[in-house]
DNA sequence: GATGAATGAGGCTTCATTCAT
DNA sequence: AATGAATGAAGCCTCATTCAT
């Protein structure tokens, strides 16, 4: 399960590795996975070819290393966002709204690099497997933020309410914004509408006793 | 914008060029956008590879062409989806439910294509433009259906809520079936189930007054 | 175990493809098994390297391919060395002298090659069957042709007397020539005295009835 | 032609690169010429790529270098094998034979490097000049041992029959052990066979007045 | 027009060698 | 001196595209 990533033993070999991987995430989101290529991280990273292979077992291992290292940068946006501390006192009808918004944020931001991998993880079982580690990671902190306000919820069956909430939020907001069809994306129906929407269709559902 | 493709002469000609363009079609959902290339499809097909330059101006416009083809048989699927003589006397909360099985079972039949084009949209503008065609003409049809039911309807915005529904709808299934991530796709939560909660997320969404 | 030499369609590609085995053959004449590359041969023969590959699986298959084509000319080679036209009416004790003299000359023309393959074969298995047919073919010709001058034969098993024979002559020429070490190759030993001797040691071992 | 080994100016120094020098036997041993590479020299000894550089001029020389300490080792084993004490009083009809069984030993022991010498001494010419180097000093006690059985030697060129001879048996024994093909080898013919022929045939040879 | 052989740029990977630490 | 990270040339292979037949 683990990446072949070499342990750097110098400083310098580490800060350089880091531009790699920094390079490589970069190039995802321009250019998504397609259009991915070695040789082009090493010339924008002014790393030499060799010098990537003496950390990485090969391309796939390349992008399997730079997605551990977006995935730290995830779990900590994951952590972040649902931190209790942010949403003490808040009722549902409040809590709703503003952590899909916050979610919008944050996939306008990542949802390039997230697609790219999620192609990759089309191919790479690793990739699959970490990628899913991530969506499950934001899946539980924000079920659970939501439940922390069960008796809010009228729904019968609150837990796999509260699921069924996440993953069609989840989705439309990620297709909503780059993840799928890039830059022009979706003059669909505005964002800030559907991200509106998003928290009022929840709402209904998650109060309708029936 | 127009595509590349030569006005077929003769008769023959026409037919394996036909041909070409559902190899292409049925490599794409074997292989996704990577994985595909020409020189496959003139293995494949049993058309020359000249050949098929003769009628097309390379690999992106192939593509292009074979999209195209697709798209009328998406376009056909859709008016076959959403003919009102399907939907005659069904009140909103029987309509809702069914076509979102039936977009389910669309989507699953055509996702990995769709997934296919949508990958090559992020680099191909004319292929994204396409795709959003085919993606309008899904939603303008499937918010129709539901706007004939507009009595039933609470919501005080109802063209805007029909169309969030729609986009939500969309989302979630193409995510939860194998358009994004293939085949070990989502035990994020059981299909049926999701296709249920849709169901339910929409009425209570239509049906809210406030 | 047949090789993937597909077959050429078109007479032209046929010749290129044969200049293409040429080259081949004399690159690993010149520089030995190491020291061979596809791109080398590209350079050379002025084919370029995409349509050695049309033609071919990769390096080992190239190799494959030009061992089959030079065993083509080797088995030919061992035909003529072994005619029994060329021998009849001669007894043992000249044919011996002749046949090893003619051997070595053999040997000379194409030691270079043979040990080429030989190395390779080291690492292919599929070169290794080939040369050793080859061999064989040679040891069946050679015993064959000192089998019918039996009566010249006093070793009380004369089978295993002329296996014996044509396994250590063999070795010596080939030792004794560029085979092994090339170029500055044996001043060891006036390399026509190793004949000659060769053919008393053959016919005294032949001929001890002890 | 003299190697450009530097000097090692401290004991622990010595050490380690006596350690490279068995590491690269080791490795020719096991893989041969081609697949035989510095940094893996350098990741089996555990001496640093640069180390091996402070020693050696490249790869080149290290297989020079390495080939002299093999030579030593051959040197040695070529006096216990040839020295007198081991071979009094026996007559040259039990000298042949066990010299030979005992020649085999050691080609089978050695052959694997002293192969990969050989292919190398193709490219270099300085190692196939030590190689010829070894070989004639087995040569020289190889006929010497048999020289000093005189009397028994009825061929009326002594020398030059016991030159022959030892080259002959050199060359079968080579050939039908690893020297050259690896694996599978000679199913050519039984070695224990062919090992005692080879003392058949010399013994006829060296035995005919004719 | 159709064919498919030929081309060669471009991507991946290895490894001998250099050099900052 | 020793280290091992960094370099980049060189080899392998694929595939979009061209072009002689």
């Amino acid at each position: 399960m683990s990446t072949g990533i070499r342990a750097p033993k110098q400083e310098r070999s580490q800060r350089s590795f880091d531009l790699v991987l920094d390079t490589t995430l970069q190039l995802l989101e321009e250019k998504g996975y397609s259009g991915f290529a070695i040789t082009e991280v090493s010339k924008r990273s002014g790393v030499s070819v060799g010098s990537i292979y003496t950390r990485v077992d090969g391309k796939d291992d390349l992008l399997r290393a730079a997605q551990l290292r977006f995935q730290d940068k995830m779990l900590a946006e994951h952590r972040a966002l649902t931190d209790p501390d942010n949403w003490t006192g808040l009722p549902l009808e409040e809590v709703v709204p503003r952590l899909i918004g916050e979610l919008a944020e944050l996939l306008r931001r990542e949802g390039r690099i997230l697609g790219a991998f999620q192609q990759r993880g089309a191919l790479d079982a690793e990739v699959a497997r970490v990628g899913k580690g991530g969506y499950f990671d934001l899946r539980e902190r924000f079920t659970g933020l939501l439940m922390s306000r069960l008796e809010e919820i009228r729904h019968p069956d609150p837990v796999r309410a509260v699921g069924s909430s996440f993953t069609t939020v989840y989705a439309a907001l990620a297709r909503g914004l780059a993840l799928d069809v890039p830059a022009e994306a979706s003059q669909d129906m505005n964002l800030s509408t559907l991200i509106e929407d998003l928290g009022a269709m929840t709402l209904a559902f998650l109060r309708t006793s029936h």
